[in-house]
DNA sequence: GTGGTCTAGACCACT
DNA sequence: GTGGTCTAGACCACG
């Protein structure tokens, strides 16, 4: 499991992990049935306290992604690759849109978000 | 002063009056010298409590775009418009970083994320 | 009547007012019975509120520097320049003094302070 | 954290407890990394609203003072000291010279202004 | 547990 | 009237 936690960040730790392990899945380097670190295990590895890792993996599960059986782990579920691929564009989707209508609302041209945006794309 | 607050954003409210105002302040809508509403008059008009208008007042003291005169009011600096759209402008680089790194992250591809992007710009 | 008010400085308007006033009695240029402005040509002339001014003057007359005559106007009362001279250090020594502990409290040493003192007064 | 409120002062109690850390700070009590008091904390300590100190951190934060870790605590960044000294030795300028002005203005001798403030620093 | 925001209302100083 | 400070307590997000 190679996450990897930024903590000066603005984005919550325990909504990297979520995103990683998630990543992970789509990707395939988590298949179905395999079993997630331990809680404990994880928290040490990065870190970070258990009581994140255990809300990420709570969320993780409450969206289907892993089940957890109680006194054994948490496990990857059956999940359909091509829906959470769907899943995630429209989470960027929503990022993207919310970003542009805050430059509209700046009043900054749409050529110029334009621009920041294909500047950014290629740096 | 057209100001609309969504209370239902995870923006704070302080941070949208913020937002707005210096947005006015750049169009020109509101002038140097101008007198912004008084502190209570705006918590009025916005229903929402008088500190939390004071919180953006401060906030806009403190950056420079206000300045405020013990028992006469709020008015508006003389400021560098352009120098304020360089910083609207980087604040909206960094949210469409912020967003572009997630989609690379969650394995989108660049032409996937450019596509989306020059969709909602269009929409 | 010369009077000037820093608008922008900490110092409360109608406190900047007492101060010069107080001054002007003490150096002889308002004399015993001399009449002062009336409160409203005196805010004409400084373009302030007539609130303000009348502020001042109460302050004057509650410490006894002046007698007001209802329907008539505000005069400079019998004092006692001496005892006024001692009251004016004894407010110049309790700024010092207080200035003098903050930079105590602050850790500057004692040598520092005297420097800075000596370079004020010299510059 | 030795930090004395005096509620009867001018200064406002926020004001107190920054200029109380700064020289905390400033004199190596208060270390880089080291944690502050949690909001709350203080506030029960100092018999105080958790507001107000939550208003003197903000301020310590602004300044560049100390860092704050949401839902963990705030700690104190990395400073110059020198810088410090040299921040808090131009406030005590400021106000010396706010002093020896209105002594000035008040027709004082500056052989007068001397003896007091020799006569301070002695006692 | 921590900080972040917001409320409703109080009292004060200045104009 | 204005802004400046403070309170006591609420709810939320994060760890």
């Amino acid at each position: 499991m190679k996450i990897i936690i930024n903590s000066s960040s603005m984005v919550p730790i325990y909504e990297q992990i979520v995103d990683q392990i998630k990543t992970l899945i789509r990707n395939g380097e988590l298949k179905e049935s395999d079993a997630l670190p331990s809680v404990r295990t994880l928290s040490k590895e990065l870190k970070i306290s258990a009581l994140t890792v255990k809300k990420a993996y709570d969320n993780l599960e409450s969206e289907g992604f892993t089940v957890t059986v109680h006194g054994k782990g948490t496990y990857v579920a059956a999940t359909n690759t091509e829906l959470l691929l769907e899943e995630q564009k429209k989470e960027l989707e929503a990022d993207l849109e919310q970003a542009i209508l805050k430059g509209r609302r700046y009043g900054i041209s749409d050529e110029d978000i334009k621009s920041l945006f294909e500047l950014i794309m290629e740096g």
